[in-house]
DNA sequence: CAGAGATATTTCAAGCTTAAAATTTTTAGG
DNA sequence: CCTAAAAATTTTAAGCTTGAAATATCTCTG
């Protein structure tokens, strides 16, 4: 086989992939901004609040800062700025873990659980009608293959 | 037909839907993750003013700080604050335009050309690298459906 | 040509984000 | 027991992001 040819092959392979990566980003970028839009105006909150609410709300029992900030992938010192806020609100608390005083754990008041499930509703509702180009049939076929997609960091350690 | 049948069809598609934003939104995060700590520890640069470079690489001419922030779909100051960081860096210029005092054209110094050019033939094989398990099939049929999905924003006038 | 309204951009305040440094507490080894 | 290393979290400095307000300039209409 050519050389030459396998080259020009790989190439093209490599631009179908930056082609497919440039439209993920745009849909999700697109998606993002119109969400953040809503809850900003329907709901006077942010995508990062909701974000740890939802997290808060699948762990009835809290979380520990450090499981929060695991789930939901940025830092941890990320984390501790928007539970503050949270906390200010009324929506989480946080409670000191019997055992270990270095750690917290943070949990959904009624009112945050409250909010959040009405929040949830609403937001599949923006989702759904967002993504009603798509047939059944392609939305299977679309879940399927972004299943498959699994992104390795180069971190080593 | 019955209208509790309905109802409960119609769940299950919002649902698919939903699974299908969540999927997109993790491979998002994850990948731009991946990509802005390699810009940041192989070109001590962020993600921001990559695009930024991106954008006015692909207009020779230059752009006017409006036509960047609409191709970038970001806010106007917020072009003010990078193309400041890149115009000391060097990489980039920010020249009157002739007959409206108002308006300024931003372009690519000739380091911030090349500059660009070798970041950007990095960064398409770290995509490729990243997206290696799709088949060319997959791909190709990612590449499709992925085009059908046209976000439409609720912004009115 | 005056003034109203439209345009292009910057400034501002607030919040989000990160990596790295600092703090506090726990755990393990000697 | 003592102390070094590990672990959980917060603080810090810098940059990104937004919507809204402020500036400056331009255009159009009367």
């Amino acid at each position: 086989m050519s050389n030459i040819a396998e080259t020009a092959d790989n190439e093209e392979r490599d631009k179908q992939r930056l082609r497919i990566w440039l439209r993920l980003l745009k849909i999700s970028r697109q998606m993002e901004a119109e969400i953040r839009e809503r809850l900003r105006v329907e709901f006077a909150t942010t995508l990062p609040r909701f974000d740890v609410l939802a997290a808060l709300y699948r762990e009835r029992e809290g979380m520990k800062m450090s499981a929060l900030s695991a789930a939901l992938m940025v830092s941890n010192g990320n984390v501790t700025g928007i539970v503050e806020r949270l906390v200010s609100d009324g929506l989480v608390v946080r409670v000191p873990v019997s055992g270990d005083r270095r750690a917290m754990i943070v949990q959904l008041t009624d009112k945050g659980r409250d909010e959040f499930a009405h929040m949830a509703g609403v937001h599949e509702g923006w989702i759904a009608s967002m993504l009603n180009m798509l047939s059944d049939e392609d939305a299977d076929v679309l879940v399927e293959l972004l299943d498959n997609v699994q992104i390795k960091g180069v971190r080593p350690r």
